[in-house]
DNA sequence: GCTAGAAGAATGAACGTTCATTCCGCATAA
DNA sequence: TTATGCGGAATGAACGTTCATTCTTCTAGC
């Protein structure tokens, strides 16, 4: 095995495990093993395991990212644009369940809640395109009156409420339903 | 301190503890310091640490599902039966913000996903009072035609979502903030 | 082209720490 | 005196991390 792809079994056995069985259910020799490299090597890459586990999320994020910009088009009008963004994330965390409950696990730690609070009080990245379109939204009047981290939160809460169910096996969600779940939230939103 | 003292002494301090730092940010040794007891007398009253979580969880549900009652008409329209238990619901986790955080971890544990699987697929408990007015309000066709779950995904998981911002310190909610976030909700569920 | 040696990467046993749980001596009340 | 409940030191399992050692890859000299 060729030393990038030491690094990538790494983080592929890592997310695979802490999304299935938490951090605390994926020690660093587990992850070691299925990865099939020595303890010691995971060391070599990345300082501690912190750091491992913040660096996944950053992949992940900017994954997502990418995701949510493929297709999207600024000019549209505002209804369009959101059903776009939460189609495209709700069909994203379907189809990565491993993906899905990693970012879970990550903003249920204490690592997840100090990032929140940098990202709601500062410079957001991927928050941007939700920024701007809500912003945007606001200032039409085509949404609600809240301040826009409890938009956010009326937006997105169900959709990540619904991902995780699905994920868990509750039911399952096909495209049609998941097209009319987004124009609910919608409805939430909207003034 | 007298024998219950004790152990209602254990319960809040678990709480405390586990709702500010996690499962594993709270050890029994710890708890029993702070509790002014024995690191060996929680044995006594819980048979092991899995047993203190799930009882000291069923005793918070219990008094969600009080509060809910409180008030509660069901001759009342299907919109003012939602309201009432939305912002209840809502208000209850503002000012409980402990009691809020230590469900919130109960749920991302194994324990939890355990217990919403029982929950989803059988007998409810404060579900019923939910469940009775979701399946009235789809059969007068007030509300949207989703499956159950996904309904309660839709009118809830903002919801949680909001509380949980507004505990972690993101905002604060003042009452007619919380009235008009329910009514958003509704605005989600309804047809 | 071949080989000796250096340099870097990988290894996994070992370490120190932390935790849930147990156990035994002690105190208190009968 | 005896019995009961309590405390906290002791226990052993599990963890993240380290480090002395081995293995691999590359370089340089012939």
């Amino acid at each position: 095995m060729t030393k990038p792809e030491k690094r990538a079994e790494v983080v592929r056995v890592a997310l695979e495990l802490i999304a299935e069985k938490g951090f605390h259910g994926a020690p660093m020799a587990m992850i070691a093993e299925r990865a099939g490299v020595g303890a010691g090597t995971i060391y070599r890459y990345f300082e501690n395991k912190e750091v491992l586990i913040t660096e996944l999320y950053r992949e992940l994020e900017e994954r997502i990212f990418q995701a949510l910009l493929a297709g999207y088009d600024p000019d549209q009008p505002i209804r369009e644009r959101f059903l776009h963004l939460g189609t495209t994330l709700l069909r994203f965390f379907v189809d990565h369940p491993l993906e899905f409950r990693y970012l879970e696990q990550f903003h249920n730690s204490p690592y997840g809640v100090e990032h929140r609070r940098d990202k709601l009080l500062g410079k957001g990245r991927e928050d941007d395109i939700f920024r701007g379109l809500f912003v945007d939204a606001i200032v039409r009047r085509e949404m609600k009156d809240f301040p826009l981290p409890i938009l956010f939160s009326l937006a997105f809460g169900p959709l990540l409420s619904v991902a995780r169910d699905a994920i868990l096996g509750f039911y399952t969600l096909d495209a049609d339903q998941v097209a009319r779940f987004v124009e609910a939230c919608w409805d939430g939103v909207r003034r």
